[in-house]
DNA sequence: ATAGTTAGGTCAATCGGTTGAATAGGAAGC
DNA sequence: GCTTCCTATTCAACCGATTGACCTAACTAT
């Protein structure tokens, strides 16, 4: 049953097996209607017999279809990522597709490298979770030259399929939940100034404060890179100022997860003596110590919408630019 | 600059534009030593202005290389296989080659479904990581038609390419390191128990146990699903047993951080009351509380091993076949 | 002057499918 | 009996690169 090294069984070996042209094969295999009952069957049967592998590559040059997405993101060690990349798989393995992983760790050069990647192995669409800094233009032209979507994170003035949280939504919400705890002095932790999900959450931060009428006061206000370690640094750096801060609303989880070490640090107890607030509600939010209150934002379902939204796009290039937006919701625990 | 709709720029539209062959086109992008400096220069002068892109799918239908690999792991959200898969990455970023994922959630029809879709997509090989109860002869075949890297589990009896942590090693370490602490019923939980490094590891337990003339009692070895909650719940079973282990060690951090956070639900406190210690080493392991004592891993590392492995193989498909054990070592932290 | 190199290209077959147009062989209509 | 219409199948061009064999003009050695 091994295959002669070397030789790939075709379409043109099962045909001659058969006796029939390849041409009959091949519309065997697309479940052509044309064709009789009884050579339909001869012909899978040698497919088995033969241990005929579909070569897909030679299909999409002719019928230019691969059904391979690229997915384009930050970090899949971030658990945000791999629960959106498991929603997108969950849709795209529904639908006979698959997706090439590219993590960019928010490098330009990277994103542009993959953009190039994908486009040369003939990706039938993008999911991307554009870096910090990325000219709209060049997402433009991208989605001119590829169907694509953008995840978590959009551009202004750029007219594309969209998935995200409604972050501005949730930062109210959370905000007005330590308001109503009695916080006055909130600090906004973490994440790159030009990412469209900061602006945003810090926006929903700063709408709620005004109001309450609470001043608001920008040393409280810190930019840091989205991990563990910055959130950890950044933490203590704002709590040994003269008049620190008694909530933390962070950029996402993993910063709150450093900023809740960080407190420690400065022995602070998370949820004590300090509120914190995360965004994203990954899996390990709840697992923490104390469990962690968060915007929850349904990465799973977020990464299902956009290969949804991506595969209908696919299909019908022209269809109206469609955004979803996820409500976010706010899940309170021990550490607000 | 846009493109007519439909129509791809070919190397011929290059080679029209230049007024050379295509042939002459392909052998400058080739880097062939044959073509003079300045036809190689008008030719990448054009390609640039049509914005040319290179197909690499017809190319590799010739040529019999796509650079592109299958990565069949069982599920990206968790942590260890996020860092493998990020390991992975790197390495094949820098020779220019790219994933096709495919998460199986450990289910022997996905990946055989995934097996499937890498061969019809002519991956030039397959960095596996076997569900549990894969057929050995399975595994064979696949190594006879693609080449193959397993990775983190081996299959008994198969020839072929493995890279992997010293198991065994680490459990015995860690055994040794609870015995030194004073317990004596360590419990083992978690883990299916056809999967080799479940196997392994509990191999090392024993062997320690023995050596210390430890008498072993079956009822604290327990399987369970690889998650939190498995985790969560086996351990308070066991702990409301007659004679509750002091000690724990878990299958892998996943499951030792719910068994901690079960210690907490039953009123006991890990590190404390009972000793725990994991597998993996993920990120999370050292910013649990307490932070988690764990037989390191390095899955980045790992999964590095892995893909440089895969390529080699892919060079020189005949070379003998290689097992690349990684050391373990133990992280002694708070938990234990 | 003649044969032999060499540098710089071009030709055409090939990889493995897809698909619109063409064809053969009946059956049906008139 | 002749045309028309089906049905089942085949033909052949095409997708976009690669590459061994071949070609040509210029140069070198004898």
């Amino acid at each position: 049953m091994d295959q002669i090294p070397g030789h790939r069984i075709t379409l043109q070996d099962v045909a001659d097996a058969v006796g029939v042209s390849k041409s009959t094969v091949s519309l065997v295999l697309s479940n052509h209607p044309r064709i009789s009952q009884e050579t339909r069957q001869r012909v899978l049967d040698t497919v088995d017999e033969l241990g005929y592998v579909y070569d897909r590559r030679a299909a999409s040059l002719r019928t230019r279809q691969s059904f391979t997405i690229g997915l384009i993101i930050t970090d899949i060690t971030n658990p945000f990522y791999a629960e959106l990349t498991s929603g997108i798989e969950h849709t795209l393995l529904q639908k006979n597709y698959i997706a090439l992983l590219g993590s960019t760790t928010d490098l330009l050069q990277n994103q542009e490298r993959f953009f190039a990647t994908m486009r040369e192995r003939s990706a039938d669409g993008i999911i991307l979770c554009p870096a910090p800094g990325t000219p709209p233009e060049t997402i433009q032209r991208l989605s001119r030259q590829l169907p694509t979507v953008l995840i978590a994170r959009y551009l202004a003035g750029v007219d594309v399929d969209y998935v995200g949280a409604d972050n501005e939504l949730g930062a109210r919400r959370a905000t007005e939940h330590l308001i109503e705890r009695g916080h006055r002095r909130i600090a906004f932790i973490g994440g790159s100034n030009d990412s469209s999900a900061r602006q945003d959450r810090l926006r929903g931060l700063v709408s709620i404060l005004e109001k309450h009428r609470i001043p608001l006061d920008e040393s409280l206000t810190i930019t840091c890179a989205v991990t563990r370690n910055a959130g950890y640094t950044a933490i203590q750096q704002v709590m040994r100022s003269d008049d620190p801060p008694t909530a933390a609303l962070c950029y996402n989880d993993v910063v709150a997860f450093g900023v809740m070490l960080g407190l420690r640090a400065c022995d602070l107890e998370p949820g004590r003596d300090v509120a914190v607030v995360g965004f994203d509600d990954v899996n390990e939010a709840s697992l923490w110590n104390p469990p962690l209150s968060t915007v929850s934002a349904t990465p799973t379902e977020m990464g299902q919408h956009a290969a949804a939204l991506l595969l209908k796009r696919i299909e019908a290039p022209d269809r109206p630019i469609q955004q979803v937006i996820l409500s976010s919701t706010l899940v309170i625990r021990a550490s607000s």
